[in-house]
DNA sequence: TAGCTGACTCCAT
DNA sequence: AATGGAGCCAGCT
């Protein structure tokens, strides 16, 4: 199978997330230049190659709805995951809702250009 | 090719 | 804050 050149993408996009912050799916859609497909990064995140990509993690787990909540049902096991995943970067889930005031990934977009060059 | 589906969003209530 | 509905778009069958 073929990898959609769109997850690479999406996936690279997903990596320069720094630890202790969330992005949100359609925040991640625009910035990889894809306004408009936030669905697409959730679909992307469910393939993310079980080794990572050009051998760095995906740190899908930093991705949230635009509600701020973890987009799994609360009794999942993807749902407890996540949520230790990102409590284990101190970040704060409750209710599986996080704080995006406070926990959102604000990037300097100048900066996050040139690194999606390479 | 046509539908169906969903790790989404936005808006009204 | 929670819920429901419409809009959305591309991957998948």
């Amino acid at each position: 199978m073929t990898i959609n050149p769109h997850y690479a993408r999406i996936w690279q996009t997903v990596q320069l997330i720094p630890p202790g912050k969330v992005a949100c799916y359609g925040q991640i859609a625009d910035l990889a230049g894809l306004p408009g497909r936030a669905r697409l990064v959730g679909k992307a995140l469910g393939k993310v190659p079980e080794e990572g990509w050009k051998n760095q993690p995906v740190p899908w787990f930093r991705v949230i709805n635009a509600a701020g909540k973890i987009s799994f049902s609360e009794a999942s096991e993807h749902f407890i995951q996540q949520k230790q995943l990102l409590q284990d970067e101190q970040v704060v889930v409750l209710g599986g809702r996080i704080k995006l005031k406070e926990f959102q990934w604000q990037p300097d977009l100048a900066e996050l250009l040139f690194q999606l060059e390479f």
